[in-house]
DNA sequence: GTTCTTCTTCTTGTATACAAGACATTTGAC
DNA sequence: GTCAAATGTCTTGTATACAAGAAGAAGAAC
């Protein structure tokens, strides 16, 4: 056995988590749930831990693990930090850019586009997400990047819901072609401002988000 | 026994660590160190865990924990960041920030000015912590707080050597009352960027940072 | 003499056993 | 009848025992 029992656990409870298996505030039961999956309970904890730094959980001393999803408020929260983020790592991007970079962010762009041609989200959110993350890296700034990384994750499961909503896939391309162009001629400001509004919940995104959440997060109106 | 072993480990390893008792690479010997601590392996892991989440410890599989001094690109590299977050909290600060708040920050900064005229670094230390955290409150962003809060914490071996600096306490009061004054006429923007000049690594700070790294991580010079 | 293989030992990862706190239920007193 | 205290059960926190992988040393082959 080369893989950590700790690891895969805590992927699947993650993974059951963010597809909303878990109702807020619901307990979850040690022993239970290494029952279920066939484990001691001493990796499950490790998982509970690790889980609980990512903030999916929170470890009440001796009450135990309690399911924690962000109330809607929270969610906008954290997209405007997101925003803020993406821009700082876009301003940076445009001046540290390489050529190398420029034709790393140039394919996935096309993957994006050939992906919409053919309409499958689940491609074209791929090449998304590698867009952003290769931004990141371009930010010169791997600190940054890390974080801007993490929280990217966090907010994965948001995000993806908010793209299957009709017509925002052609609009994300086009600000992604806007990114770019900002990106090319190392124009920081255009970047950082083009990715702010990309990621910022505003405007229609904004009803667009609070719907997927009322699906994912049914009867957590905060 | 009310408290957590665990995070009693924790602390104590996580205070060793800031204080740079072990070396950059050094591997954590799991039995000794419980051994020294009077605990058993289990809290002492538990600990390791969450050294790990924040960035202190690096865990390699079935190799140990080694400790994870970050190098003085990866600091300044996080300084930065710091410097732009607590711009944001900054930015929205001066618009949500209540008279209430206000009059707390202003207590502050008179504990601030005692302080120096006392001549005690630490007082002043504490007060200036108090300080930043109110003005992360005071965004109106909970999620934001708690990232600046996260950030500052990391940040903080190395800010407080910094403050040691001669003549750098007076110097960063007067940033504290251009901050302030900012935040009382709603100057979003004078706010953003005074914060960001404060904490930012730029001119002579740049030699006082080298210094203190120099003087708590020895011969890591990247 | 060098290199590859194997064995030993050490260390981490996992399981289980034990202790102690928290919550609920029941019983007794007012 | 209601409230409080005590006890019992359940759950988490900690300790220890066991298994498996990794690094290092020793020996054999070339």
């Amino acid at each position: 056995m080369g893989t950590r029992i700790a690891d895969s656990v805590r992927e699947r409870i993650e993974q059951m988590i963010v597809t909303g298996e878990f109702a807020d505030g619901e307990r979850l039961d040690e022993v239970k749930l290494a029952e279920q999956f066939g484990v001691s309970r001493t990796p499950l904890r490790e998982a509970f831990q690790a889980l609980a730094a990512s903030g999916l959980l929170a470890l009440e001393a001796r009450r135990g693990a309690f399911i924690r999803h962000p109330g809607f408020v929270e969610l906008v929260e954290m997209f405007e930090v997101m925003a803020e983020i993406e821009a700082m790592c876009g301003f940076r991007a445009a001046r540290h850019v390489t050529s190398q970079q420029i034709a790393d962010i140039d394919l996935t762009l096309e993957a994006c586009e050939s992906a919409i041609r053919q309409g499958d989200s689940d491609e074209y959110y791929r090449e998304n997400e590698k867009f952003h993350h290769l931004i990141y890296e371009a930010s010169g700034n791997r600190f940054l990047a890390r974080e801007a990384a993490r929280l990217h994750k966090r907010l994965k499961p948001y995000r993806r819901m908010q793209l299957r909503v009709t017509g925002r896939m052609p609009q994300s391309m086009k600000e992604h072609r806007t990114i770019f162009a900002a990106l090319q001629r190392s124009d920081s400001k255009a970047a950082a401002t083009a990715l702010r509004q990309h990621v910022a919940i505003q405007g229609e995104k904004f009803s667009d988000l609070m719907a997927s959440f009322q699906q994912l997060v049914p009867g957590k109106a905060r």
